[in-house]
Formats: C-alpha cells, sequence, structure tokens
RNA sequence: CCGCUCUUAGCUCAGCCUGGUAGAGCAGCCGACUGUAGAUCGGCAUGUCCCCCGUUCAAUUCGGGGAGAGCGGACCA
C-alpha cells in the first residue's frame, strides 16, 4: 500500500486531497496530531483516531498527541487538578492501546497555551472571529446547552495549538471539522498556514444505528467494560442483515453499527478475523479483509449473531490491555 | 441593576387557575416472534413535583422568601 493510500485508509474526508498527496510525498518527520480532552477512561471514539495515529506512525509520521487539560477545563469538564490527573491515566491508557510510546510525544496543553507569546495571538484571533462562528464550530462539542465565553475561545486554541506544536497535518473525528474549517480560515490572518486536515468517520449509535455514538449518554463501549459487558453491548447492537439499513421510521439515515466496528477497529488491527460458527450453521469462517465480511453479511452468508461474537472476541482483544492499565491505576 | 419566562419520571412536557401527595409521549427493563439487533405484539417500573417559610385538617397546586437556568432592557415600529 503507498503512503497516500495508507494516510488516508478509513478517512471520512480529508482536506484537501491535494495537500496530503504533498504530504505523502515525502512523509518522513512530518507531524500529526490529535486533540483529546482528558477523561478518565478511553473510549471507543478515541480509539478510532488512535488507529489513525497507528497507521500515520507506520507511514513515516511523527505523531504527537495534545492532552487538552485547558481545553477541557474551559469546556467545564472539572478543575484543573482533576483534569491534569485524568491526563496521566489517559496517557497510560493510549500506550496500553498500542501507542508506540518512544515514539509519540504526549503533550499537556498547559505546558504552552499559557504563554505570553500564545496569549497575544490567540487574541489576534479573537480579533478576527464573530461569535456566531465560534459557536458553531463549537456545536457538536460543548457541553452544556448554551455557550459560554469559555467555549467560545476553545475552538481558537485549537487552531493556534496546530501552528504551536508544528504540526503539518491535524487529525479529528468528523465532530471537529467545523473546527479546522475555522482554523483554516482564521490562521492565515495571522499570517500563518491553514493547516491539512484529516477526519475519520463516527460511528453510529449502537443501539439504533442513527447519528453518533454517544459516550455520555446511551451505550458506548469503553476500555474499562469488561468482556461480558462487551458482549451484551455488542449483543444488543443494531445489526441488520445489511451493510446498507433502511431509514429508521422518521426517515433518519441508519448505519450498521457493527459493521462499522469491524471496518474501523478490527481489520486495522488484526491481519485475520475468524468468526466462530457452529458446526450447524456451517462451521468457522476467515476474512483477511473488512470488504469480503462484509459482502458475506449482506448476502446472509454470515448471520448477524455470528458477526456479533466475533466481533465481542476481537473487541475485547482490543482493549484488554488497557482494562488491564485501568485496573491498576485505580489500586 | 431592572423586567419577563422556566424548574414535575432518564428526556420533552401536561396538570396547578377551581388544594385531597401526579400523567402522556419518547427512552428503559422483561417476555413473545425471528439463530443477533430492529420492527411488531404483550407486560412492568419509575418520581425529595428545585429549596425554605407561611396559610390550611390537607400544598406539586395558594402566599412570601431564596436558588438555578434562559431571554430581554438604545433607537425605530
Amino acid at each position: 500500500m503507498d503512503a497516500y493510500d495508507l494516510i488516508t485508509q478509513n478517512a471520512a474526508e480529508v482536506v484537501t486531497e491535494d495537500e496530503v498527496r504533498s504530504l505523502a510525498e515525502d512523509p518522513d518527520g512530518k507531524r500529526a496530531y490529535v486533540g483529546y480532552e482528558p477523561s478518565g477512561v478511553l473510549h471507543i471514539g478515541h480509539m478510532l483516531t488512535a488507529n489513525k495515529l497507528i497507521e500515520l506512525q507506520e507511514a513515516g509520521f511523527e505523531v504527537v498527541v495534545l492532552l487538552a487539560d485547558v481545553h477541557a477545563y474551559l469546556n467545564g469538564k472539572g478543575t484543573f487538578e482533576e483534569i491534569r490527573e485524568t491526563a496521566d491515566r489517559m496517557r497510560e491508557q493510549f500506550v496500553a492501546y498500542g501507542l508506540d510510546e518512544s515514539n509519540t510525544e504526549f503533550v499537556l496543553g498547559s505546558e504552552f497555551q499559557l504563554d505570553e507569546e500564545y496569549t497575544l495571538d490567540l487574541h489576534a484571533l479573537e480579533l478576527e472571529t464573530n461569535l456566531s462562528r465560534a459557536e458553531r464550530a463549537m456545536a457538536e462539542i460543548q457541553s452544556g446547552d448554551t455557550a459560554t465565553v469559555a467555549q467560545a475561545v476553545y475552538p481558537l486554541m485549537q487552531a493556534l495549538d496546530i501552528v504551536y506544536l508544528d504540526v503539518d497535518l491535524a487529525i479529528g473525528g468528523m465532530e471537529q471539522r467545523k473546527v479546522h474549517m475555522l482554523a483554516r480560515d482564521t490562521l492565515p490572518s495571522i499570517d500563518e498556514e491553514a493547516p491539512t486536515c484529516l477526519h475519520t468517520p463516527l460511528i453510529a449509535d449502537l443501539s439504533t444505528g442513527v447519528g453518533k455514538m454517544s459516550s455520555s449518554a446511551g451505550v458506548s463501549i469503553s476500555m474499562e467494560d469488561s468482556e461480558e459487558e462487551l458482549r451484551e453491548k455488542v449483543n444488543k447492537a443494531f445489526c441488520p442483515p445489511s451493510r446498507d439499513p433502511e431509514p429508521a421510521d422518521d426517515g433518519a439515515d441508519r448505519d450498521n453499527p457493527v459493521l462499522q466496528i469491524f471496518e474501523y477497529h478490527i481489520f486495522p488491527r488484526f491481519c485475520d478475523v475468524v468468526v466462530e460458527r457452529p458446526e450447524q450453521y456451517g462451521g468457522n469462517l476467515t476474512y483477511d479483509d473488512y470488504e469480503s465480511l462484509a459482502a458475506d453479511l449482506d448476502s446472509g452468508e454470515l448471520h448477524p449473531a455470528d458477526a456479533k461474537g466475533a466481533l465481542a472476541d476481537y473487541l475485547n482483544e482490543l482493549v484488554a490491555p488497557g482494562r488491564e492499565k485501568i485496573r491498576e491505576q485505580r489500586s
């Protein structure tokens, strides 16, 4: 696989393709980053962007993980003390998940975001940005239902982080795209380059297939889930025998979250996927890529119940080291 | 600072005017049907009615005070 394909594999979008192509010409030493608000436990959304970081490392990129303590604070996630504590735990969980510790730069936001120069640049960006634009950028990220001034500043800091961390490629889930577009629009006004961005898809809500899986409300998969919990959550997931489910009764688009997890989480990390299946249904199946598994589910060759069993097995394997780490952290 | 509106089930809200400790939809849980889930059908549950004081035999409901949230307070019309 060439560098461009590896970089863009499983991406929902890339801004812009040309910019990524030119990065792909010589990826060695190029820098990519993701920022995360520290939270106590990694969930499946964190793991999705982490997969991309792992692939970028394979492609030769230097990877920066911003543990965005100041952002979390601005977004009302707690006191600095609480947030910093979870930042530490989060770093350890990322390493347990598979980010190469010696090859990943973990940076705490407060290490540079409180410097005078940064602050003045931030004010310059504030001057260039109206409130409604900032609010729109935050719509899918903000906690609480009405935006605070802190939350208006938040996306501007993300823009500036890209400059200060000297990043060539900004990574984020699709919920980050408006922030990144704001960064592309605004940074040139302070004589900085518009960043190149790559956005990962969002996994659909596990129980309905509509919208995105919620980490706050509803069912989500996280690193602290026991094998039994994983099995139960996967088993309860919406999974028609189709890769392209019919819209819901209210017309809302639906995806197949079980397939999505295979595509974005399992196949990127495992060469072969073995679906154990009772003899009466035809015995075990082995897949070496997502396409063939999805095609079999779609055709009826692979029953959703068997796919779910396999999904729980592999998810459990992915989560196990992190779960062990969390157990340690709590003891 | 001033004014208006809101606060009842996990969520969105009804009820309060005309006091007798509460309802709907959605979500949830259980069961049936499917070798998964969903859909469908059947069943089940849930509440410091924001807090305090007062009136009353009795307050979610009336009165007073307080808290939290939202919106508004130039000009023009």
